[in-house]
DNA sequence: TGCAAACTTGCACTTAGTGTAATCATGTGA
DNA sequence: TCACATGATTACACTAAGTGCAAGTTTGCA
């Protein structure tokens, strides 16, 4: 009676955890949607989870990091496809190409909703903080294995965590941007937009910042502000 | 029997309010030396500080807050050398020139100790997170400021933001290298090491981080590693 | 001196977060 | 199929964070 058709076979166990913790994250999200940033309880959630409130804390040690989950997922995604990049490609390239994936619709979508509801709520926005935290040491890391790979390389510590700190650096102002201006939407023409922003930002980091003062629109679509 | 000898007449309401404060802080960081992160209380700090639990609410909204008043007046203190910067100036050279005075002893020290102590401690570190990406801010906010003196010029947000970001992560990465090389050393070496990376990092950054992967020293002194 | 505004404090209350032990579900071997 | 070990859920109790409120105290000012 057991499904074993699989490889990898995901217990029945792992299969309830996971289970469990989506529906907490579901719960939380629905809460926020509802009742606006710090207007519910950890109790409120696990009674929408169908869970105890001492299950929750099972799961995630605060509201916040139940809410991050969607922000993790963003960002996880980018740093997939940074690790997918080649081995010998210049690592700000790599970055440039996994930042470009942040424009997928499917990716973008639970992101730009998150963020319409987490402003101006600073436990939702340091836990924002956070994760684009989590990400760069991530990037740090995908780059010393990738660096670890190449025989006679070595690696200089600070240019890569500045490097890795700069291009979060971009993204998020990218994000934030796109925001600014286009609110959630998520049309392809504000998709568009969001696309042309990171390229822009990653641009601005690779010529170094060397325009002092930007006079007027440097590639395209840049009124409405 | 007043004191009006000043000018901007701080009156005994406002210095009682700034000697508490301080007073918070101190208690807290002494507490933080003596015992550990999380190895104390609210009251703890009360009581060190000579005023009631409420009382240290009224003035902070955590531990964590209380502090993060060190990391605040160590980059407060960039912050400031960068509003003194010319308004002509790149913005990039004055963020170099405001890096640059972080490697200050006096201004370095208490930052040296706070990281040390504050190491492996989640939730201090989520709040000097949040004190870099508030400076990141003012930056944001002071180069604004600086665009709307100059007539003609026109201000890009996201060259802004993406550059204020960037000079930021910059300066946490020599931050970050140095802490990892010379730990809580404020020797003169230490210090010029210090120096040397801010320089670097921010050499780095206006180059557009065009060397794909470092081989050996790109100024001086960069073995010990 | 006396009044108003600002500051401090004690108290009560809600909520976060954790340790513990009992209970329930799942996987495993005979 | 049963028994048992292991892992997950839960109730309960407890400490501590953070907040509202109202009474008391200090400071500024006329």
């Amino acid at each position: 009676m057991t499904d074993d058709s699989t490889a990898a076979a995901p217990s029945r166990r792992e299969l309830n955890k996971a289970a469990t913790r989506q529906a907490i994250s579901d719960a939380a999200l629905k809460l926020l949607r509802g009742k606006g940033p710090g207007n519910f309880t950890v109790e409120d959630i696990a009674a929408a989870a169908g869970i105890s409130r001492r299950t929750f804390f099972n799961y995630f040690s605060s509201t916040e990091a139940a809410l991050a989950s969607v922000t993790n997922g963003f960002l996880d995604h980018a740093l997939q496809q940074f690790r997918l990049r080649p081995a010998e490609e210049p690592i700000l390239e790599s970055a440039r190409a996994a930042l470009m994936e942040l424009a997928d619709p499917m990716t973008v979508a639970p992101m730009a909703e998150l963020f319409t509801l987490t402003q101006q709520n600073s436990s939702l926005v340091r836990s924002e903080l956070e994760a684009w935290d989590h990400c760069t040491e991530q990037i740090i890391l995908a780059a010393k294995e990738r660096v670890a790979k190449t025989p006679g390389a070595a690696i200089d510590e600070l240019y890569l965590r500045a490097l890795a700190g700069s291009v979060i650096s971009c993204g998020k102002a990218a994000m934030d941007v796109w925001f600014a201006q286009c609110g959630a939407d998520l049309s392809p023409a504000s998709l568009s937009v969001l696309r042309q922003l990171l390229i822009d930002a990653i641009g601005h980091l690779g010529a170094g910042f060397d325009s002092p003062a930007r006079p007027s629109s440097p590639t395209l679509l840049k009124d409405r502000f």
